[in-house]
DNA sequence: GTGAAAGCGCTAACAG
DNA sequence: CTGTTAGCGCTTTCAC
């Protein structure tokens, strides 16, 4: 048919007004009468006519595009949360009539990265992931663009420099308390923590989140009962592997995330220890396998999508109202109570030999 | 410290040339002394000075922006690979300094489609996705706008309307014949096949090279032994209930998808049944998790990110060069093998009471 | 080699 | 209520 190129003067032409009544038209200005607008919208319709998006930006009026920047590679390899972060951001944003450039901040794309944010591209944007910071991004960030951090604080991180930023952040240490309490009143005592990488904030939380409940009941956790991972399958099997060996096992395992769990699963299956009937276990992030594993895993939800509603909220607000005041969105990590953890009929000794 | 506001104007007062000489300066124009470059770009590294993209796409320049349409909702549930795909289709764009924009179609926001489609925004479009076609973008897709389609097409395809795009499949029938075929090389006759939703044509393939790999060995295929599914675990563990209550059990099951076999891993480990020892199982899709399942899942692989590599690439050529040819990219699935299929000794007597 | 001028498609003042 | 005019920031002839 067309090629979509028609033009706004095309429109005006054809429907015998100005070119100005056509951006009226299309902009719905109430001053226009509406048989004049029916009149134009006809045309338009009948034409395809779509208004050049670089043009209206040219001109000050916002694109509607915001970025979803994620730091850290292999992100189908780790299959954390942030997997679902990105399709639900793009469908939140989507709602309002937002579109998002998804787009993987890697040691080697800086340029590119910087680019997009400051050739106007995108109004705003979102900051996610793990990997470590680069200075250049980190430094445009911190001037006034919009952005919400969403569980990511900057290496830099200093409140001054940030404080006209909106973070958006799931409360690991409660999580990982909340975790561990719920294994505690169900009898159990001799509870293992499997840690995630101890670099990043969110492992240290959670198992800052464990000693804590330890400690709210009275119990010493022995250190031989932490064992530091990397939220990898792998590493977890060979780390429980030696546990096995010991055979000195908690009755309760808290993992630092689902994949960890998994593996601790496949390993207690090699080795013919049922889960939950000769060891309990406990997940963290709540994957989508989740539910589908046999028996299915115990595990805490960051909050699933709330994650990605409030930051496009946030967002979306900081870009239409430059009075929104930025803001700190803490979520507290839900139990999503499966099949993975039995009730102890007594509490066993515990730490207490 | 700028406000990312510097413009071409601002740099070319500051470093005393013309705006035309940054332009030249910004483009690497050959015109343009290697002295005064050098001069130009030191003030514009200094102050930071990024085109406007709108501006320069304005005049006609390429905004290296790709869309990627996905059809259907509710990605994360399905967990099918098209959640690979997104992230793969935006780190290979990336890789050539393209970036994306994802948009999920749903029935409700066809607008917002269609205008990114028409004003500009992307410059050409990654088609992907099992949901209705709509027909507003199906029209437009049909024009002569840039576009690739990934194991989709369109509903009302014909060869004419289509001829100038690209296509990239993977080729089902040949993954359902390779899967039943690895069964019957390992001695296995009485083999059960779990089909996805049959209206899909992805579906109907798998399950012709089903038939055919067991005619190829001159077996009849028994109807009970075609277990009609969806996709879904829930729906799988309630049609291998009643296959579970017949007692009549195959020794091999070819699932449709991952999601199915995981589904039947479910259920035989409810039912006492082991896998492989008692039944083998193949998958389909190589979803992520297969690798991590006890026993880790033998599935068929659609050639992981090549989906992505060759989507991208026949995209991004048919934006640059205009004498690209339009073609088909085929991939046959790959069969990874992993433990969840033993090998029998004899055949049994299959189908041939 | 470099600068001046035109114009991409749109919107926003300002006249009428 | 509608048309005219002037840019938004950039690239690109075309003179110099």
């Amino acid at each position: 048919m067309n090629k979509g190129n028609v033009t706004a003067a095309d429109i005006a032409r054809i429907a015998g007004v100005s070119r100005s009544t056509v951006a009226g038209v299309v902009n719905n200005y109430s001053y226009i009468s509406t048989e004049t607008k029916e009149k134009v919208r006809a045309v338009i319709d009948q034409y395809g006519y779509v208004p050049n998006s670089a043009a209206r930006r040219l001109v000050g009026k916002k694109a509607m595009i915001i970025g979803h920047f994620i730091y850290g590679q292999q992100l189908h390899l780790t299959n954390s949360y942030i997997n679902r972060l990105i399709i639900d951001v793009i469908e939140e944003a989507q709602k309002s009539g937002y579109s998002v450039v998804t787009c993987i901040i890697k040691p080697d794309n800086n340029d590119q990265v910087m680019t997009l944010l400051r050739d106007g591209t995108v109004q705003g944007a979102i900051v996610t992931g793990g990997g470590p910071d680069t200075r250049e991004i980190d430094d445009l960030l911190k001037s006034g663009f919009p952005a919400v951090f969403v569980n990511k604080l900057p290496e830099t991180f200093s409140l001054k420099e940030y404080r006209h930023k909106h973070i958006v952040k799931s409360n690991n240490f409660q999580g990982g308390y909340r975790a561990t309490k719920y294994l505690l009143d169900r009898g159990h005592r001799d509870i293992m923590h499997i840690t995630g990488l101890l670099d990043r904030l969110s492992s240290k939380d959670r198992l800052l989140g464990y000693r804590k409940a330890m400690e709210d009941y009275g119990l010493t956790v022995r250190e031989e009962r932490v064992l530091k991972g990397d939220y990898t399958k792998s590493r977890t099997e060979s780390l429980f592997a030696a546990c096995l060996e010991s055979g000195d096992l908690p009755t309760a395992i808290f993992a630092a995330n689902d994949m960890t769990a998994i593996g601790v699963m496949n390993s207690c299956s090699r080795a013919g220890i049922r889960v939950p009937e000769d060891i309990s276990l406990i997940g963290f992030d709540n994957m989508p396998i989740t539910s589908e594993l046999q028996p299915a895993l115990t595990t805490m939800s960051a909050g699933d999508d709330s994650l990605a509603r409030y930051s496009v909220a946030m967002l979306l607000d900081s870009l239409t109202d430059d009075s929104a005041v930025p803001g700190v969105k803490v979520l507290n990590p839900e139990l999503i109570e499966r099949e993975s953890v039995r009730k102890l009929k007594s509490p066993d000794s515990g730490d207490i030999k």
